[in-house]
DNA sequence: TCGGAATATTAGCCTGACTAACTTAGTTGG
DNA sequence: CCAACTAAGTTAGTCAGGCTAATATTCCGA
């Protein structure tokens, strides 16, 4: 039994916990949040509810009332209304929001982008077999 | 150029944000918090001082501080002192800090152990083949 | 022995999560 | 047709978990 559930469990966790520290490190210093540009990207195709932001992500809705609050404040969002049902906000990127986007978009990706191609073409490889199994979890 | 680097860490960094949303709604309602149970786990083998906690975790020390302060108010840790140096405060396990532990690793890593077991043997493959690369990450 | 380095804590601030309570707007059944 | 229920958001209050700046304490080396 080479690939033994639980102890594969293990690794995945111990991996996962130095993934998370990564993102800690990587993350810190830049000019929106995490949370914030994970927003930013939900908002790159269309506008969208306070709703729908809010179980894309995985909060309760008055967590991203006050995301969103903070956004509009810095500009990178603006709020509008559902002309068919007057309870709704709907959600918007700014052109500031979307430049801001973008940008942290670039550091972001350059930074992975330098890490992956100082790896093997073995490793990349390996790598990208495993993400399609990494993106199921959770689904079950 | 099957694995272009910039292709896959557009891929890498869409699948973090999936394990990050993963972790958080796995995590929420457990009876330590996620930094929590990583505190107690670099307990587990030894005790340890302050400075090495934040290092090994990557926080300020006063983040640590008041993070132990909440652990040994819930007696699952004590503090100590360093016979040799008494500017240093040890930390350690108490009976029943480890007892939590075990038992949130047994509920993390059974749950995880469940997710993987629904994959094939080819994907858990892959997933394997992958994480030795995933550790590297983030080292150069 | 005295001054700088190291260890830790305290205090004050911010983000981001939660629940409970509230307002406002739509929907539906008698 | 309107009263009661439901849905969408916001506000208020609490907590965890980060940070920096300031403050003891203790150690050590010139």
């Amino acid at each position: 039994m080479r690939e033994d559930p639980t102890r594969l469990a293990e690794e995945v966790s111990s991996v996962l916990r130095h993934l998370v520290l990564l993102l800690r490190r990587t993350v810190a210093g830049q000019p929106v949040t995490s949370q914030q540009y994970a927003v930013l990207g939900s908002l790159e195709r269309s506008p969208r509810r306070m709703t729908e932001l809010a179980e894309e992500h995985a909060v309760q809705l008055p967590t991203m009332t006050v995301q969103i609050n903070r956004l509009e404040d810095a500009g990178l969002v603006a709020r509008g209304a559902d002309p068919a049902d007057a309870r709704v906000r709907t959600v918007e990127l700014t052109g500031e929001g979307r430049e801001r986007l973008l940008a942290v978009r670039q550091a972001r990706i350059g930074h992975l982008t330098r890490e992956l191609a100082a790896l093997t073409e073995q490793e990349r490889a390996a790598l990208a077999a495993a993400l399609p199994v990494l993106a199921k979890l959770g689904l079950s």
